[in-house]
DNA sequence: CGTGTTTGACCGGCGC
DNA sequence: GCGCCGGTCAAACACG
């Protein structure tokens, strides 16, 4: 990594009085990478505006380990200086380095299965919630959300990524990674069998006690898990999580001069309400794509067309509504997942109600945790051009959908600042709101001309949810 | 006649 | 307990 040379080296021409570059390399007391001194040895051959002389400095480990400054002009190579008294040195630290690099090598192969388990949990989640979704009615379901709100953190997180964290923390802060490995590996067992319903828990729990090993991971759980297991020990667990995902709200402004936004699905409208101080009515429609599809809306003002997204879709959606769908879905994903509590309980909600995002030049995104449900904002309205540069298509946009998970993902080195993370996830790149945004937008401009307001009632949309 | 919209009534949550 | 308000229901109506 860095190489310290008390010696001052001295490189000079010897063939030609016009190639005076003479390199003084003074690494006394002074570490130097070596793409430093690579680049040190570049910008001293610009300087002597010499094109015939091309200088190229390198470091090469021989066989014997010995470590040779070797000069290249015109082709000869010529050896220098042997520095035997730095040999050990040197020699110790390049081991050094190559410990180093191996080391890094099994951090990243660390992260990269930790990454890839976490995917794959993720998955698992979802593949549940919706097993258990199409068993369940979604009358039932309903019910259960408004009766019981807000269940406490997605169970994934509990049991798995924050702990990951904590593993990876600590193998930082000095344990061998040998142990974090098994940590980790215990809390994957756990998390999958804390995804299973059937597992007993409470032997489960007298395992952990049991085992003098675990007693790192259980104190990391100390503080969870009574809400680790008053989730664990519910049947119906999955289903108020997706309770929860059909209430969390994605909402998005655009200026339409139509009641309506056209994005692919159908909608029916059910209800016109006068919301208090907003002279314009609120409209609300359902998704006809499918009977029994959670996802509804409202839209409010004229000028300033407010939509709301709320649950995910049930069936499947045509491409024209599969980038919105899929975008405002994974925004909600992302919303729960900032918004779930932390360790010391519920998040403050004016916390997440002034977590504004500050992306690009204006906020385009908001948070809001104000009653009743969490709900996240999408500012169209100041985007000036609707066919902005970005100019991203449906299917582009649908990438968009995954992105906004990973963003959470990759920038969540920790949940017990959620809000942060949740933050984060936008903030962390200010051209992807912007994109999104972008995109949105080239949706609903490309859809207009088609729809013009009045959805498609045809009905050429199949739906298999009978 | 089928489908979608309108609109007043109804219900439940929430604050005072 | 009461009233307000948001959300939903359902009958009446409109339209192709």
């Amino acid at each position: 990594m860095a190489a310290t040379w008390n010696d001052a080296i001295a490189l000079g021409d010897d063939s030609t009085a016009s190639h005076s570059n003479s390199l003084v390399m003074s690494f006394s007391e002074k570490r130097l990478p070596l793409h430093e001194v690579d680049f040190f040895a570049q910008n001293n051959e610009k300087k002597s505006h010499d094109d015939h002389h091309k200088m190229v400095q390198h470091i090469e480990l021989s066989e014997d380990t010995s470590l040779d400054l070797q000069m290249k002009n015109t082709g000869g190579k010529r050896s220098i200086k042997k520095y035997g008294d730095e040999r050990n040195e040197l020699a110790a630290l390049v081991a050094e380095l190559h410990d180093m690099n191996a080391e890094n090598h099994r951090l990243r192969v660390l992260v990269d299965q930790v990454n890839n388990d976490y995917n794959a949990l993720h998955m698992q989640l979802i593949k549940l919630m919706q097993t258990q979704h199409r068993n369940r009615g979604d009358q039932a379901i309903e019910k259960k959300g408004k009766k019981e709100g807000m269940v406490p953190r997605q169970f994934l997180e509990m049991g798995g990524f924050s702990e990951r964290d904590k593993a990876f923390q600590q193998y930082l802060e000095g344990s061998k990674l040998r142990e974090s490995k098994s940590m980790i590996e215990l809390m994957e067992s756990n998390t999958v069998q804390a995804l299973e319903p059937t597992k007993d828990n409470s032997s489960k729990a007298r395992t952990m006690e049991e085992n003098p090993g675990d007693q790192a991971f259980q104190g990391c759980l100390s503080n969870k898990v009574p809400k680790l297991n008053s989730l664990m020990g519910h049947v119906d667990q999955a289903s108020e999580t997706m309770a929860i995902i059909k209430k969390a709200r994605v909402s998005v402004r655009t200026r339409s001069e139509s009641s309506m936004i056209a994005d692919g699905c159908q909608w029916r409208k059910y209800g016109q309400k006068m919301a208090k101080g907003n002279p314009c009515p609120r409209a609300y429609y359902r998704c006809t794509m499918c009977t029994g599809c959670p996802v509804q809306r409202c839209g409010e003002d004229r000028s300033v067309l407010i939509t709301t997204y709320e649950g995910q879709h049930n069936h499947p959606l045509p491409p024209t509504a599969m980038a919105m769908a899929s975008t405002t879905s994974a925004a909600a994903s992302m919303l729960l997942s900032g918004s779930m509590p932390s360790a010391d309980g519920l998040i403050n909600p004016t916390i997440l109600e002034s977590a504004a995002f500050p992306c690009s030049h204006n906020n385009m995104a908001t948070l809001s945790a104000s009653a009743p449900f969490p709900t996240i904002t999408l500012d169209l309205t100041k985007q000036s051009d609707t066919n902005s540069s970005s100019q991203l298509q449906r299917d582009q946009l649908s990438l968009l959908a995954p992105l906004l998970s990973e963003k959470f993902m990759s920038v969540n080195p920790s949940l017990t600042d959620t809000v942060n993370a949740a933050t984060a996830a936008i903030t962390a790149d200010p051209n992807f709101t912007s994109a999104l945004v972008a995109a949105i937008t080239s949706i609903i401009g490309t859809s207009h001309p088609n729809n013009n307001g009045n959805y498609n009632t045809s009905g050429d949309q199949q739906c298999n949810n009978a």
